[in-house]
This record gives structure tokens, sequence and C-alpha cells, in this order.
DNA sequence: TATGAATGAGGGTTCATTCAT
DNA sequence: TATGAATGAACCCTCATTCAT
């Protein structure tokens, strides 16, 4: 997931005061979200939380649909800047799969309302005509680099060849996605622990030959 | 999750119509939900699934809320009938854990569409004031059941004692509150291979000794 | 223009109250648009002429355009069943020319408002798309008719054979169209003189042979 | 309508630059409103056609309700130019008429967009206590004067005298009104020979007499 | 002169709910 | 039991206008 970076800040034709204007309000969106959830979250919730009205917000967005996009392809765009690299320094497959889970947990804990504020979106946001605001693509692209980067340490035998790698990256993605809504309602969940433990069960998952397993 | 099984059918001071129109409404706002996603399943919409009005989903169920509620808690009900008996015909812990895993995603495929709807319920549904719909200690509980069966194997020497058993049920069980959503997506997805596939993962992570993992 | 008619009251499914509420409604909307041209005219300024509250408006007709095309279409089946059989009552071309003009003009002084909003809509009302409201098929349909009424006793010899009968038509639904607006502004315009006099300068325009004209 | 001329050009105390900005920005609204409609010509559509900013138009004209009269009376000064002079220089009541008539097609076809937008305008234009910002007068002034012409050669006998000069003039005005909106949308009309036929169909109306007419 | 920013009223619509029948 | 009718709050959005720069 997430490989190429990308420039932040200040960008097009933007006045500064409207880039600060946008962070706000997206900041305040983010909040609004995570605390309330996608459903609750109007617009006139949004600018209550930025202090200022709805009508500002539909300025600088132009709509509710803009808004949520550009919060979403914001966290993106983090994410792919904090991952890459980080997985890129990596030459081993054991140590990019803890790498992986451990930067994943490391930036969901960095940027937990805005991670949980996009979760909520990619489960519930759709516009007025019923398509997803989330890019689903987004997660697609990413289980798929997982699945990648998997089944080539599959082919230079550090991992087991007799998993399905496809399989096996869903479940790595659902316990780290599971995290979010999880760390929302017990914030003093230890991530480092977790982190550690989940790079341990899947080190082990992906490295292991157990005893053939019988079907029931 | 789910081990104490429920009485399911007439209850209460029910007549058998009453029964009736309440089963056929909750199944409306099943297929409902499951199709148009929470937050487009209106009252009216629900009502014109089940091919009668909104007046008579209140009068039955006293406001939204409570029709969703009744969903939500049919749905654990039915789960706990499935899964209690099948668990406890189990005498091993591989065996358990391989059944918890298969049966968990059996009952998924076999009620696929209420699965589904509470699957949007539980990440969308909240009252007005705020709260959400679904009640998170039934699976809270689920997941501590599940851990404590964890935790009771790796005393008996079954499962190896260096995992923390809530960790791996989390995982286990964000690897199957996974499925519906995917399902959803991708409904040609292969559940028994998926189920197999996963429990050869878990039963590795739970049971083979891998080599001590070197932290970064 | 007009020609079959249409049963008119209570009609598909709908309840005593409904159709009741329904005329009371489109009568209200008749009045504000009459009163305030279309472009002001909205449903919170209908609802207050009505006596109700946008929320009915809506529950009846389930939008604007509904009401506005409701509106339009009870108009022209009155119209319609006005017209028609005074038409066909007439044998001759001048009779009916005669008729079509006077029948008109008193069909306008019976429904002021309702030919002065619907004249508004015509000009003014669109759908979100863009798309017109009113049908101006209906419109094109009436000259049509009355272009082909011109024809028919061209070819019987009883007008004259030298006018484009198009460019006649044109002028004399110009000539009726223009009254609303001008009855609205001047309510003490005298119908029937107007309606004497236009029937007969277009007898004149259709049957008299002028001396030849010549060309600038 | 139309018969005295106006200076165009810079007036007032005018920059030749802020004259040009008007200019442009009516040019804007003009096909805004032509393209769109009334309705759907707002300050941002205009301004976005004109290649400017809303805060443009309301610093040179203080409001949108001024660039619309702006833009009425441009063309109505326009017109008066256009028809005058061409009017004085016909000495016999059937040429004023005839030439009445095709300059005033001439005239529209010259000025399609200004001529649509005006009468969009004229049909919808409000401001925002309801009074309509197409000053009626003018087109009342054009009435009376076509009357009066009329009457004039009524008097002099080359007009016919049993006829109300002022729903013949009623009549002409409508027949010319109604150009707009029909070429708007069927661009193809045949102005010159629609010109042609309203001349002959009018100079038959007022110079021969018909047999009498009797009344229904 | 010109613009970006902000505002606030009003637009149509959806919705869960109440009520009389 | 069940329904049609009505309600009112909240929703997103458009718009003309004001204001500071």
């Amino acid at each position: 997931m997430w490989s190429e970076s990308r420039a932040v800040g200040q960008e097009k034709g933007r006045t500064f005061i409207e880039t600060a204007r946008r962070a706000q309000i997206v900041a305040a969106a983010i909040d609004t979200i995570a605390e309330l959830g996608y459903g609750q979250a109007s617009l006139a919730r949004i600018a209550e939380t930025a202090g200022t009205s709805k009508g500002v917000i539909l300025y600088h967005f132009g709509g509710k649909d803009d808004l949520i996009r550009d919060l979403v392809s914001e966290l993106s765009a983090k994410g792919r800047a904090y991952l890459g690299p980080r997985l890129e320094a990596e030459p081993t497959g054991t140590g990019m799969l803890r790498t992986y889970i451990q930067a994943n947990l490391a930036f969901i804990r960095q940027n937990r309302n805005h991670v949980l504020a996009t979760v909520e979106i990619a489960l519930n946001g759709r516009s007025a005509d019923g398509s997803p605001l989330y890019d689903l693509s987004i997660r697609e692209a990413g289980i798929a680099a997982l699945q990648e980067l998997l089944t080539h340490f599959q082919g230079t035998g550090e991992f087991r060849a007799d998993f399905d790698p496809l399989v096996m990256a869903l479940a790595i993605r659902a316990a780290l996605d599971a995290v979010p809504a999880r760390l929302a309602r017990d914030p003093g969940l230890d991530l480092d622990h977790y982190g550690h433990e989940l790079a341990g069960l899947f080190q082990i998952a992906t490295t292991v030959h157990g005893k053939p397993v019988e079907e029931t």
C-alpha cells in the first residue's frame, strides 16, 4: 500500500488563507466524524466544530462530497508518504512484513482521528447518486501490493509456499483495519504490544511449516 | 462469540399474526440495509420493501431504533444457537479453533444479508443522541469467550504459551469480520477455501513454535 | 389545440381527502405563481398561501416539479374539454376561426389565474436538470392543428390560398397568448370587444383578397 | 415602440475602462441569460462567462438588478435608434406598417441574444420585493406609438376606419414578440418570409374592407 | 479597481415521528 | 391493527450581497 509520495502543503493556485481554512475545516470534519460517526457528521455540526458556518465550508469546498474526498485523499497521501520509504528500506520478507505491520500501527497512532474518520467514510460515505465516496480501489491496491509482496518472498523461499497469499494478505489487513475502531473504544490499547504480537503471529504463519492440517 | 442459545419464535404475549408481521418487517429491513447500506435505509424504503407503510413499522416496533435493535439481537441469537453446539462438540483446542472459524464462515454464508445488515448497523447505526445502536457488549463477549478458549488450551499445553490470547483473538475475529464486506463486493468469494486457509494459518500461529523474533 | 376530453375529479387510487388537498394546493400554487411569477413562487410561499407547510405539499406531490406538472396538465385537460366540442360544432372555416378565437378568450377569462400561471411556467419553469417543466409539444400540437384547419379551408376555397397557414396560425396564437399577461396588468380589458375585433381582423386576413403587395 | 434615439457609448463620468468593463459584463449577462434562461443566470454564472468574479460585477453595477436594468435599457436604446429613422423615412401608412414589421424582425435577427435575454427578463425578472425588473412602460409606449400611427392613417383614409387601432396594435406586437422565443427553439426560422407574410397579413387587415361580419 | 472571503437567508427535499381514523 | 395524513427538524446547497484588503 502507498508507494509514491506527494508534496503536502500549499498547492494549486490557492491563497495562504484558503489553504489554512481548508486545513482547519478538514480537521474539524475529521474530529466530528471520528467522534460522532459519518452519518451524524452534518455540515452544520462540522461547521460548529470548526467555529464557522456551513456557508464557509461550501464556499471553500463546493460541496460536502468534495470535503470528504479531500479528507480521504489527504490521509491516503500521508499514508503513502509514511509507509513507502520504510518498506523500501527492508531487504528481507520477514523484515518487510514486520515493518508493514508496525509502520501501519504507528501511522494509525499518529493519525488516530484521521484514520478513524476515513474508516467511517469508507464504510458509510456515499454521494447522492449512491456511489461510494471512498475510492475502494485504494484499498484493493493496497491488498494487491501486500499479496504481491507475500508471493514474491514465497518465490525466494523465505516464506513457505503452501499458503494462499491473498488470504494471508486479507488476514493481515483485517487485523490492522480492526485497530482504529478498537482504539476508539479503548484508548488505552497498547499498540506497541499489539504490533509486536501481530508481527510475531504472522511471521510464524508465513515462515514456519506446521504439521499437515487434517480437515474435519 | 455466541455461546448460549435462545428460543426463537413466538414470545412474550405476541399473537401469531403480530410475530409474523414483525418477522416480515425485520426481513425487509435486512434486505434493504444489506442492499443500500444503513444510511440509505429509511423507514419509507424499508416499508416499501415490506409492501406496507411506515405506520405499520412504527406501530409494531415503536420506533426505528427498536426495529434495528431487534434485527441485531435476532442475528446474535441465531448465531449463538448455531455456534454453541458445534463448539461444545469439539474436545481439542485445534478442533475448536478450526470449528470456530469454519462455522462462523458457514453461518455468514447462510445468513448473508442478515450478517451484512448487522455489520452496517454496527458501523453506522446511531440513535438520535449519538449512542450506537449496536450493542457492542455482544462483540466484546464474543471476543472474551474466544480469548478464554485460547487461554484454556494454552494452559493444557496444546497451544503455545507465548502468544497474547487477546491479540490472537482479535486477529481471528478481524479476519472473520472482514468477510461480509468483502463478500458483498465479491459474491464469488470461495468461503470454503478462505476458511480452510484461515484455519491453517491460525492453527500454525497458535501451535507451532517459531524462531525467536528479533525486534526492529 | 385541445381536442380530446378527460374526466376530471377523483382519479387513480386517491382518497377523497387526498384529492381535496391536492386541489387546494394546486389552487394555491396557481394564485401564487399568477401573482408573484414563477421565480418567486417557492414552496414555502405556496404553502403559506395554502395555509399549510412545505411538508404537506411534498407529502402529496413528492416534489415541486410534480406539483407544477400537475398544474399544467390540469389546465391543458380543461382546455381541451372546453375547446374541442365547440370547434366540432362549427361547419365553416370562418365559423371555426371565430369560435377558436372567442372560445380561447372565454376560456382565458374563466381561468385567468390558471392560464396566467401556466404561461409563467411555460416560459420559466425548468426542472433541476434544466429541462422545461412545460411540455412544449402541447403548444406545438395546438399550432399544428390550427395550421391544419387553415390549410383545409384553403383547399375548400373558403380561405384565400395565397397566405402561409403557419405564419397565420402563429399570428393568431400570438394574439391570443398575449392576452393573459395583458389581462394581468389591465384587469379591465374588455375581452368581448378584443375577441370581436380579433375575429374580424383574421376573418378579413384569411378570406379577402387584397391588392398585390409591393415589396420594399 | 422605439421612436426616439439615444446617444450610445461613453456617458456620465465614466472612464473608458469602466465603460468597457460594463459592456463586457452586460455582454456576458446577455449570453448567459439567452442560453440558460433568467432563472439559471446567477451572478456566479454570469461572472464565469465574463471571465471575472462576482465582485467585479457588483462593483460596477451595485447589484444584480441594476445590471439587468442596464441590459434592458441598452436594448431599448438600440431599438429606438434602429427603428426611428427607418419609420420617419416612410410617407405612407402601408409603408410604415410594412417597415415597422420588417425592421423589427431585422433588429431581432441582428440582436438575437440581446432580444432573447430581454424577453426572458421581461417575463421573469423581478427584484427582491417582487416588482418587475423590466420597465413595462417601454412596451406600453411602443404600443401606444403604434396605435397612434394606425389611428393617424385611419384619419387620412388610407386605413379603414372600422377597426380598433389598439387591438390591431396589440396583434401586431404580439406577432412580433412571439418571434424571439420561436427563434430560440427553431433557429432555422425564415424571418424574411415570416416578415413578408406578416406584412401582407396586416396590410390586408388594415386596408381592405371585408364583408360585414356576422356575430355568433 | 479588483478580488477572495465570508455571510445569512432561502431554496427543495428527506426523514422519523405523531395523530386521527 | 393498520393506514393515510400531517408535522417539523434537519439536511445539503445556491445565491446576492458585504467586507477587508
